[in-house]
DNA sequence: CTCTTAACCTGGACGC
DNA sequence: TGCGTCCAGGTTAAGA
């Protein structure tokens, strides 16, 4: 469920469990993620105080003294302060115990995820060549333009390109896509300025939207809820393929842009 | 550089 | 009920 929406929800959701908190024990019962987890997240966590939890791009990171872990759900990733009794899923890889009693506890199926550390003062490389957050003033339609010149890819997968900005993922860019009237088929260097500027304006609402909505969703994180669904009937075209366009009726085009399922209205998207 | 493709991994949905 | 196939909200490594 992670695009940026739904890593500041987790984000929101577990600042209050986590700052001023200080970890008694760090537990990997299975350390073999995208990444293997380092020795420092058990050498170096224990004991520490919870600075802040932040977030940048769809990373979350857990800052201490001596440095931060840095998260990424990837596909399937769950994070979620429980009570230590409650009882272990097949995909719990990761508990981190806090002197409030409760435990973080990072559970993913697919293992797309990863735990990494982050040494204070540095910045790990995964997060060095990152576009900027769309919900910031850096990301506009002048910049989209700008770094879209001559570019031939796809401008849905220009826009999912972490590189030029973060956070957007394959249903916020379909959403966004529509909402400002771009096929996603379009090459990238094709798309005008000033559809530019509709389209950061779009991602920028949508996310923010989204965000709002599921603030109100999973905001609490002791119990073990996860289900999402949210957005679902808000949603306009992402996984809507061949059902009408619900603002002209059309049937909904599909295709694959990028090896991702990718959905638009062939009337209203141009 | 830019762009495309395959790969990582598990589980759920679907067709037979 | 069982089995094969395809698909999934992400990202990177490798190759063209």
């Amino acid at each position: 469920m992670p695009e940026l929406p739904e890593v500041e929800t987790t984000r929101r959701g577990l600042a209050p469990h986590l700052e001023g908190r200080r970890i008694t024990s760090v537990l990997l019962r299975r350390p073999d993620l995208r990444w293997p987890i380092p020795r420092a997240i058990k050498r170096q966590l224990p004991q520490q105080q919870i600075l802040a939890v932040r977030r940048r791009a769809k990373y979350l990171l857990i800052d201490t003294e001596p440095g931060s872990a840095l998260l990424h759900l990837g596909m399937s990733g769950v994070l979620r302060v429980l009570a230590p009794s409650t009882p272990l899923g097949a995909h719990d890889h990761v508990d981190i115990g806090l002197d409030s009693g409760q435990v973080l506890r990072f559970t993913d199926p697919r293992r797309f995820g990863c735990l990494l550390w982050q040494a204070a003062g540095s910045t790990h490389e995964l997060l060095a060549g990152l576009g900027p957050e769309p919900l910031t003033a850096d990301f506009d339609g002048d910049y989209l333009f700008d770094l879209s010149r001559k570019r031939k890819a796809p401008v849905k997968t220009f826009l999912m390109d972490q590189s030029v900005v973060v956070g957007v993922g394959n249903i916020y860019v379909a959403e966004a896509l529509f909402r400002a009237g771009i096929a996603p088929t379009r090459a990238a260097g094709s798309v005008g300025r000033e559809r530019y500027e509709r389209l950061a304006t779009a991602v920028k609402d949508i996310l923010a939207h989204a965000i709002h909505r599921g603030g109100t969703t999973l905001r609490d994180f002791l119990n073990a809820d996860g289900a999402p669904g949210y957005f679902e009937q808000e949603l306009f075209v992402y996984g809507r393929e061949g059902e009408a366009c619900k603002t002209c009726g059309r049937r909904l085009r599909g295709d694959r842009l990028g090896n991702r399922a990718t959905a638009w209205c062939g009337h209203c998207q141009r």
